[in-house]
DNA sequence: AAAAAATTTTACCATATGGTAAAGATAAAC
DNA sequence: GTTTATCTTTACCATATGGTAAAATTTTTT
């Protein structure tokens, strides 16, 4: 179950999928069979794009695991590239979700709470989108840089700014709201990134290391923000 | 100027390097055009991998950043996967070095914030082999799997049993010492390994930001601490 | 059930890419 | 200065891979 027709944290998210369907290339399925071998493509592009980034991947690999042959895969997207847009754009507004989220009008030191617990949430729950996007950012994001210097810069400027006001309140410590941000964004996402290399350093069981994580981030967290 | 034959956060690791280099495949470099040749190889492997991952890079582009033929290239190393190889050991010790430095003996505080700073300068001097084990690590570290479970593990193992110790004294704070020392990676490497994004939402020069980074790390790294 | 539309398969193709063989050119050793 | 060892180039090759054309099949519509 992924995180593009499952639920989200707890939360469905029919409307941003949606949205973000509509406007990408030739996502819109209409009969029955292109809303089943669309699903299935992009299950398995997420798959085998979070394992091996863009250029590791093949056609072939993608369309054995979604079952079917690659004539037919291309039938549904014009090219290898045109997948990797479609997975990237209808992951990126989900992927904003949780920060979106965060009420300026809330408690600061417990929105940011919720912040960093649903981020890695996501890292638990998502490892595969958080590789995607891992991947594609290592490698200088060359297809989403429009991206970040957009829409999730304006969002983390914005939040930022919301941040800095409640240092201003002195309601949490005075710290670089940015970067506080982006340790936030480090700190959880490492664990499904990197997961290879805790895992083998751990010795334990993801879901044991996620406990672990969750613990450890509480307790600095709730440092960092005092 | 690379790592590999450069300083190292003002420290030369002449005996580090070599010792790494007689263990790999063919880097044996006897001759002067065998010396120069190799090292033409493996900093153009680095610029190449670190940005493309291994399945983006090619043969060709590699021998176009080192200023020789392909065949003339595949004369130094038998293949594209041993040019790989041999740029990751080679640097894995120098990787593990900050960490090895940590001293038992000297004050917890101020070793783990020199600790700290060692790999933030590591980034900020060294992106690109930070990039090189990011690429290596989000796909699986098909390569260094055996490093991870073996030295790294050791050597991790070893520093959080100094790390709990001081905790046990209570000369810091008590924390997850194996997660304390993910943190420190996953905030410091974050720089390197996401500087496209970072660098996109914060639209500065990457000094600057390096800058902001280190002053936010020492105080969230002060609190947690303490 | 026939016609139309949608879907899948078969058979390809061009290019990129990792890699090789062997001749030719340079540099080092004697 | 000649021989020997090292290095470089030229000319290839086999395979993998992204992609296409068109026929065949299945599904939907009328």
């Amino acid at each position: 179950m992924t995180l593009l027709f499952g639920k989200y944290a707890g939360i469905d998210l029919p409307a941003l999928i949606t949205s973000a369907m509509m406007s990408s290339e030739k996502i819109k399925p209409r009969t029955r069979i292109q809303k089943q071998n669309t699903a299935a493509i992009m299950e398995a592009a997420l798959e085998v794009f979070s394992a091996n980034g863009f250029r590791g991947s093949t056609l072939d690999q993608i369309a054995r695991a979604a079952g079917i042959s690659k004539p037919n895969l291309l039938y549904y997207f014009s090219s290898k590239k045109a997948i990797h847009v479609a997975l990237l754009s209808e992951l990126l507004d989900a992927w904003l979700y949780p920060l979106r989220e965060m009420d300026s009008n809330g408690d600061p030191k417990n929105e940011l709470m919720k912040y960093m617990r649903r981020k890695l949430d996501l890292s638990r729950n998502y490892p595969r989108e958080s590789r995607l996007f891992a991947n594609e950012i290592v490698q200088g994001a060359p297809r989403i840089k429009k991206f970040l210097k957009g829409d999730l810069k304006n969002l983390v400027d914005e939040k930022a700014e919301v941040i800095s006001g409640w240092m201003d309140q002195g309601r949490i410590a005075r710290l670089n709201p940015h970067h506080l941000i982006f340790s936030i964004w480090a700190l959880t996402q490492h664990y499904a990134d990197f997961e290879t290399q805790t895992s083998s350093i751990l010795g334990k069981e993801s879901e044991q290391i996620y406990d672990d994580a969750g613990a450890f981030l509480e307790d600095i967290f709730e440092k960092i923000f005092t």
